[in-house]
DNA sequence: GATGAATGAGGGTTCATTCAT
DNA sequence: CATGAATGAACCCTCATTCAT
């Protein structure tokens, strides 16, 4: 292969960091190795390294990145409407649009937020992703109190338990409509989107104030 | 080393997964080597070889057993009480210990419930694994099924769509309580089970009819 | 290739390190690669990894073998003679015969004697490497003191410095005398041996008592 | 990054022999790569190659640079006295004050001084390399001739044998001086030079008329 | 002349698996 | 049945070197 058009350096790390994600999806980290990382890229395995220290700098960037993005996603929705449930249904679809994006970083993210306070050793990227992950607590946490101020959410709840138990129900929701879409289609006649609706309603049942719970669907 | 004393195949089985489970858990299945399982176990690594055809099934048939485990754990806590909240937080606890005791596994079938539909290939154990989980799904379905006819549970409710967002919901919790347990302690003065039991209020209160709703804490 | 027969142990592991240790003289550590030691010696690579735990270990062993050879010869060479110079000529040849055998020991054995001293991280071959080589050391100190005792020897001189300069000595002209054997041949119209033996003498005579000089050659 | 400034041919070559010098010594000819040199120099990688035609070349100018340092100091040695002894002690210290300012090359020098003898194939700097090894001897010579005629000297010495002799002796001494600094320290009390003239003494008195023995120390 | 970019070849090491016994 | 022994294939990573600009 000849050698490759001079392109900006960031050009080729997203080549590279792309196609590394979407490996380390299809096949888990362990799985996907560098050589296959190059060959799908396009590029020497040698070459890898030109751009990435290492395979762990690889995927902390990817992890890094993908916790930006996130925060983005929900910034973003929290900006875009006033009202608590337009709000928290934005919210859970910024959360969709962002598995269905970088579905890779879904799973990595929800297993690292914050768990890096268990950790000693911090490599720059990783103190970085931690910052982050705080940042969207705070986001969420705002969230919830100005839902409660304006009455539209039970003053009962505890904000940070409650912020925690969403994390967990959500991307446990989402990740399980997106591992039996087929499932869930065959069986429900529900799309993907169908089912995770139902769901996000049932999850926001349990935090409004009593005499507000519509009937579903 | 003299040969190992006849004993019946089944034993050896068990020696085998037991260990195997021990270090999967511990250092992740990636990170065990059929070596390291080898010793720890005390069998030669080929001796593996003729108990398991090979890393896959050892794999796979952990798999099923945790699974196995798991529908046992919902049967019985669905068979000590008749009361739908009582049922329902017997079923959170079967999940806690579940994962407790198969924190590896809890992952894997999460993810493996029911996807085999799209899959073409089956191994033998994962066929089994399937049909297991839906004998758990089936459980589920009656539990639903008798508290909504029992009026405690919200008659609007889908039944298999709700099942599902349990799972999601549930796992994804238990997923979060688990790694960040230290953040949770930290953070909110919240013991694991504490947190825990916060949002499986959160979640059962998304099911039940109106009016029975309580203050929680 | 097909299986090999079943053989101790102990011959493969001779077989490797016999390989590695030419591989090593001819070409150094560094340029042999564990590939040209397991192409070389007709094994797998991994195999070598059955039979030593790296690279490391590889070297570590065959430089405590040939101090244990080396040991050997001195003890030897004082055991068959009383005469002191008898004895000295004879340390030399058990030198001269040890850098023929395993001359790559050689180099490695002339820059470690000791010189862990300095070094806190012990391997074990290590520890068992230096101890060895205060063996060595003692072997000589005692060959010193009764060539002293005996009146052959000056009394004047430091037993220990006197020690460290013959080894500094000795081996450098063993060295020289390999490495420029041709050299001498066609120069001086010397053989190796006739060389050395002039060398040896040189330094018997600046450790004698005055009177004992004799004309060489 | 900008072009460099225009400077002669020279300079460049200069800087980069010089950082490689002091990172083969540091850290040893195979651990250092090219990108080491290249980085530390603050030239591109690529650079190096316009100066130099390869790794080896560098290797090879490093040395003749060396062997030609020592040629001069042995040279200026010579001339600074006509005592024999004190031209031999001159002589002794140059090849210290050689070995401590090129540790690295001293090895490799010893090996190489006539050895090329026996090689088919010269690199240029190679041949040059020789011929400065042989300069080096014919001032040796000279000096040991002139001892002899002033009757300092055994006159019963063959040159060229002791000529050798003493190459093989002195370096030996040096290197085992600079091995077991610490050792020689710690067991003998004594500094590396002290050490090092005790043997060169040792030496001398191997090859001065019987008479002028004097006691050491 | 100087360099950014790229890479083929190879480094040590590990691993799941096989086969003769 | 049980295993010691062996290995092909792969892994992450480094390096000297080249080439277009």
């Amino acid at each position: 292969m000849g050698r490759r058009k001079k392109e900006p350096q960031n050009v080729h790390r997203k080549n590279i960091s792309k196609i590394a994600e979407q490996l380390f999806y299809e096949k888990g980290i362990e799985n996907t190795s560098m050589n296959d990382i190059a060959k799908e890229a396009g590029y020497s395995k040698a070459t890898l390294y030109v751009y990435f220290k290492n395979k762990e700098e690889l995927i902390g960037i990817l992890v890094l990145e993908s916790m930006q993005k996130l925060h983005d996603y929900i910034k973003l929705a929290l900006e875009e409407s006033n009202d608590t449930k337009e709000r928290y249904k934005k919210i859970c679809y910024g959360l969709v649009k962002y598995q269905e994006e970088y579905p890779f970083y879904f799973k990595l993210v929800l297993e690292n937020i914050n768990i890096d306070f268990e950790t000693t050793h911090f490599l720059p990227e990783e103190k970085e992703t931690f910052l982050i992950g705080e940042q969207i607590n705070d986001l969420l946490i705002d969230f919830l109190k100005q839902g409660m101020e304006c009455g539209e959410i039970r003053s009962d709840i505890e904000v940070l338990p409650a912020i925690f138990s969403f994390w967990g129900m959500l991307s446990g929701l989402i990740q399980i409509a997106t591992n039996k879409e087929l499932y869930v289609g065959q069986r429900m006649g529900k799309s993907k989107m169908e089912f995770l609706n139902y769901g996000f309603d049932m999850i926001y049942d349990s935090i409004i104030v009593n005499g507000k719970r519509e009937k579903h669907f």
